[in-house]
Formats: structure tokens, C-alpha cells, sequence
DNA sequence: GGATGTGAATCCATTCACAGCA
DNA sequence: TGCTGTGAATGGATTCACATCC
């Protein structure tokens, strides 16, 4: 395929791809179609071969997408093969929540290390990871840790990021509800909680 | 102004909006212009006022928007007059999280409600909410209770959704992995914890 | 002068429709 | 025949540029 930039849209979509195709039966057949694919996870069928047609030519034109090798392939452009490790930044009631999340085992991403403001924290060991003083963030780059979550009170959240930044970190999933400043070759992923709740009233029918 | 669709986008900007007003000294001058409101939340001016424009003339030519109407007016068109209870299904380490969370406060939404299937913690009293059977969602119409947060597993989702538009509710905050079936009338936004952290290893530097 | 409100232009993503291959 | 991969068409949202109004 000629060159195009692939949409951010695209990439977001692939771990839901990943995640649907773990969730299929491993033993009967080993090829599924981009229709299959779609009506499991309620997308259209064009976008999940366009999706995966920036990539190259994955699938068998009469047959479909070989599991076993869709999944690889997408591991493979997420650069989700082997085990990344994220830092946890913040270890409050959020915090403590996403370290205990189950739902990074599907993509590989593990949390190895946490980090705190707060003295009476620093020390403690959770779920078997020792809580350091933000301060060590600067070992992260050394450690090769390149992600980070971070789950703290958003006065300090443009500072820890800075120190994110420095430390090398190039991906960061942002729970603030700030913006964070970063150089572009910096990701940041924002959730904000508040906003995505803040919408549902407007929706519901008039005099609910 | 003409009648426009408002898209989802600019509902979603809203609150973003509402609460970059509020963080606004309230004693200086008390207009804002577009331009100054964008540059705060690190959005374009311009999309600042066609967002507001679908909603009326709400600023003043040469002069900008009102800060307190303004605000006023976003809250209105949000449904965020008065306060909105809701209701959160699943106490588990997330659901724990969301009860204690303080950043519903600024957009006047009050977790009033607390659901669980696991009957070890039924009955429990948490932030001074009894935790009731997953059974009792069907007395939420008749609390005036129409909006839920859903922190369960991906297992029994659609179950309980299912129960949660019997019971009238129209809008739901998603936090499982699964797509929700709900008829067009209700408003489901997704956040994908697990998707959202998955993405950013694609956008690190090759190498690291 | 200065800032809003908005049609027009642009940009981006989704969807279509079909050529091409197994 | 069946399904992929993709240029073309569509549909939405963002951005521009300016007429309008305080």
C-alpha cells in the first residue's frame, strides 16, 4: 500500500481489535473476516479492513484475517510483543484503583513502579512495588520505564509531567483535568472523568 | 441563529468550558473573550464561539461573554442547574474510587446510590451510602435517579444495562471493556482504561 | 476599535463500491 | 464465489475570514 499517515482514530482502535480477537475461540476456525470481526465489536466492516490495510496486506482476499497472525501483527505495530513497563504517578484513591486494574493484561502494559508526594506514603509497599519519592522519577530513563499514569491532584500535574519529560518518558495517560504541556514527540492520552459524566444529563429527554 | 445539529464534540467541550470559567477569578473583570478562554484551555478561539453560537448570542460584539452568564448558560444547556444524582454500579477497587472522587463536584453531579452483586458487600455503608442488591436498580425511576456509572466486569454488563433502561435511566458512564447494546434514546459514553493506556507504546521512539 | 457570530473553505475520517486476487 | 484492499464519495468537524454589532 502507498504511503498515507495512519489516523490517530486507527490506533485507537486497534487494541479493541486485539482485545476482540483474544476474546475469540482459539480452537475452531483460524481465519475471520472483517465482518465477523465488525459485528462482535459493533463497528463497520470497511473500517476494520481500511484500519488494517495501512499496515501492509494482513489479510487472504477470499478467506480473511489468520487469528493467530492478526494478533501478532497488531502487538507488533503497538510494539505491545514483549511486557512494557509503566510508572504509577499518584497513589491515591485513583491510583490505588489502576494498580490493582486487570485490564492491562490483554495489552502486555504492567505497572512496576509507583510514586508519591506524600511523606507517610513514600515507603510503603503495594502489591508487592515499593512507593518512591516523586523525586526518583529521574531513574525511570535508566530503568526503562517510557510510561507513565498519572493520577495526581491537578495543581502538581504540569510540574510532575516536566519531571516526566526530563526523566524520558514519551507516553503519558493523563486522569488530571488539566492540560498538560508537552513537546510533540511526547504522547499524551487524556480520560477525564468529570467531563465524560458531565455530558449524560444533556442527553437525557426533557423532564428526567 | 439558525437551527444546526450540535455535534457530540461541542457538548463534550462544554464542561471543559464550565470549568475553565469556574478556575476564573471571579472578582476582576467580569468579561472573558473567546480568545482568552481558548488560550487557557489550549483550544482554537474560533471554536470557542461556534460552540457557544449553536446555543444562541450569548456573548456581546466588542466585548466578549459574560463570566457568571456564561457560565450560567453552559450549566443550563448541560442540565447542570440543579443537582444530578447518579447512581454507581460495582464497588469493587474502581467503584471505591469513583464514590470518593471529588472532580463531580464542579459540575454539580452526586454519586447518590451504590449497587453491588457481591452479597459480602451488600448492606456495608460507605461515605455514608448503604450498598444495596444489584436487584434494587429497578427502584431508580421512581428515585429520580437517571444517570449510572458502570465499574463492573465485562461479564455481566449487558445484564446489568439492561436492568439500569428498565429502570429509566438515560444515560450511562461506561468503565467495562464491552460494547453496551441501549436503544438510541439512552446515552452511553465509554472509557476504556485498558485501550487508552494500550495506544501509547505506538508513539514512542523506535528504540526505546 | 474590538470582539462576536457565521457562511465558506478546509481538513480529516468514515463509508461506499468495486477491481483484483485466492 | 468470497473477501480483501483501496480510490472515490460522503459526511462531520474545525478553521478561516469577514460582515455585523457594541
Amino acid at each position: 500500500m502507498r504511503y498515507h499517515k495512519v489516523p490517530d482514530e486507527t490506533i485507537r482502535r486497534l487494541p479493541v481489535y486485539l482485545r476482540g480477537l483474544c476474546s475469540f475461540p482459539n480452537d475452531g476456525s483460524r481465519s475471520i473476516s472483517s465482518q465477523q470481526l465488525a459485528e462482535v465489536l459493533h463497528v463497520k466492516s470497511p473500517q476494520v479492513r481500511k484500519d488494517l490495510s495501512y499496515f501492509g496486506d494482513i489479510g487472504t482476499p477470499g478467506v480473511g484475517y489468520d487469528i493467530q497472525k492478526l494478533k501478532k501483527h497488531i502487538r507488533t505495530i503497538l510494539r505491545l510483543n514483549n511486557t512494557h513497563c509503566a510508572a504509577l504517578i499518584g497513589y491515591g484513591n485513583l491510583g490505588a484503583a489502576l494498580l490493582k486494574y486487570t485490564g492491562f493484561k490483554t495489552f502486555c502494559v504492567e505497572i512496576s513502579a509507583v510514586f508519591e508526594i506524600n511523606p507517610r506514603k513514600i515507603g510503603r509497599v503495594v502489591q508487592k512495588i515499593k512507593i518512591e519519592d516523586v523525586s526518583n522519577i529521574s531513574s525511570l530513563r535508566k530503568r526503562g520505564i517510557s510510561v507513565a499514569i498519572l493520577a495526581i491532584p491537578a495543581l502538581e500535574s504540569q510540574d510532575v509531567t516536566d519531571k516526566l519529560i526530563d526523566a524520558g518518558v514519551g507516553g503519558i495517560l493523563n486522569f488530571t483535568p488539566s492540560y498538560l504541556s508537552a513537546p510533540t514527540n511526547v504522547k499524551v492520552v487524556n480520560i477525564d472523568i468529570g467531563v465524560s459524566l458531565a455530558c449524560l444529563p444533556y442527553y437525557l429527554p426533557v423532564g428526567a
